[in-house]
DNA sequence: CGCTATTTTGAGATGGCTCAAGCTATGTGG
DNA sequence: CCACATAGCTTGAGCCATCTCAAAATAGCG
């Protein structure tokens, strides 16, 4: 009953990556093993300091990967989209988890007991190899993010991560690319490592500049390649606030 | 000969974190497909930018993981230390190394080719749950020092650096415990996301407050838990620059 | 239609960076 | 063995990007 159920609702697990090329009998053997999980807009899947029991898979809806420290100061790790999956490995050998999962929609997940995928993964090392590869995309990325976060200006991290947003949530309106995510000034600060102030300065500038449209919790790119030539350093134009870099002698 | 040698040199495959838990047969298989490479102080094991084709684990010696941008500015992102390996996913499916790999002493590794490595995961599935295991914990680290680096002040971020290079590399002394490597005001600085002068201040602060004493490119810490109480909140004690912080009404 | 969360904006403070010099170990070649 | 070269370190002065704090404007929501 409830595996038929399953099968129904869960047609396209080989487009998972975590689940590619595996075969057929393996996929029946994850799917077999996988419960679901909604949660709430707002809810959270699990909290910084839980016991780390349960493994997922996004199906729908967006989940926030954040880490909060004493005083309370937090950052937006990452943006976890469907297909893909979190708290994939600190659940093999219990302890907790060292962040909080929050659904940013209404969110689904398949989930798995951490035991169940540990013996999951020893029986089809394809799957453990799999989620070695996701996982080292994201150490990967982090990696990036740090260094950006080391030596670069707010206002380019702030571009780069509106335009990684835009990649992982953009929809195209005929207004622009709207960002398709309830995504306040203070979620931008905590994603870029500045200030909801400094972060509302930034966009008004962008906006008198005509590079985007905001509203409340709202980011529609209007002109794309502005926010690129930010990001990178092709044309040093457009700064935001101080006054424009002088010429290069 | 090869294969009876490598079992005289290495001894002790199963202190090895990657190899924890293997059984003699499997360990053989992985002595088998080692081969080993040494590294002169200040040679690289591979650059960033490298095709990535070898994963090592390192005997002896130690290693530093940096990433370097367009316009020079570096990171050190991680000190691998004996018996930790690096560049243990990447080259399983190609690609390029996003890091380098830089020996800051005579270091010497095990090495095998990613194929090698990816055919042994696939025929060891608990050494691929040992990777993943060990990659989860280096992302996990490396979220925290993320949110450091997002949320603390310059000094908090250098005393935990500096405790951090303790427990990798302390080793007592009757002076106290001495920072066992080569350690620049540049690496340090490096491994803050600072600049070399903010890092020089900072440790003449620290040696005027005999939390320790220092020398060309030589740390030794004296009263450790001088910088334990910089680099959490216990008391707001002895601010490097900058005047007294105002006593709370 | 009032409440509350979000955003904007100003003014001021400052931590840390930049740049410029000079200083000091360390090691090297004469 | 010494004087010079080099790499690392310190220090001062000035600046400025960003944070802080305060307050007002705005926009959804119930």
């Amino acid at each position: 009953m409830k595996e038929s159920i399953d099968r129904i609702l869960i047609p396209d697990l080989t487009r998972i990556p975590l689940f590619a090329h595996l075969r057929a009998e393996q996929l029946d053997a994850v799917r077999e093993a996988a419960h679901r999980r909604s949660v709430a807009s707002g809810g959270f899947f699990f909290h910084q300091g839980d016991v780390a029991n349960t493994c997922y898979v996004i199906l729908t809806g967006r989940v926030r990967i954040t880490q909060i420290d004493a005083d309370g100061r937090q950052v937006i790790l990452h943006l976890v989209t469907p297909g893909e999956g979190f708290a994939l490995v600190a659940p093999l050998s219990g302890g907790e988890y060292g962040v909080a999962a929050e659904a940013v929609d209404e969110a689904e997940a398949l989930a798995w007991d951490g035991e169940t995928m540990r013996s999951l993964m020893l029986r089809i090392p394809e799957l453990a190899l799999n989620a070695l590869g996701l996982l080292s995309a994201r150490l990967h990325e982090l990696q990036e993010r740090y260094r950006e976060l080391a030596t670069e200006r707010v206002e380019r991290r702030v571009a780069r991560a509106v335009l990684r947003l835009a990649r992982q949530a953009g929809r195209r309106t005929e207004e622009g690319i709207l960002i398709d995510l309830p995504l306040s000034r203070q979620d931008l600060a905590e994603m870029t490592g500045t200030t909801l102030y400094t972060a509302s300065r930034i966009l008004t500038g962008w906006e008198q500049a005509g590079l985007v449209t905001t509203g409340r919790e709202r980011l529609v790119i209007r002109r794309g390649h502005g926010l690129v030539a930010i990001a990178e350093d092709l044309p040093p134009r457009t700064p935001v606030h101080g006054n424009a870099a002088p010429l290069e002698p």
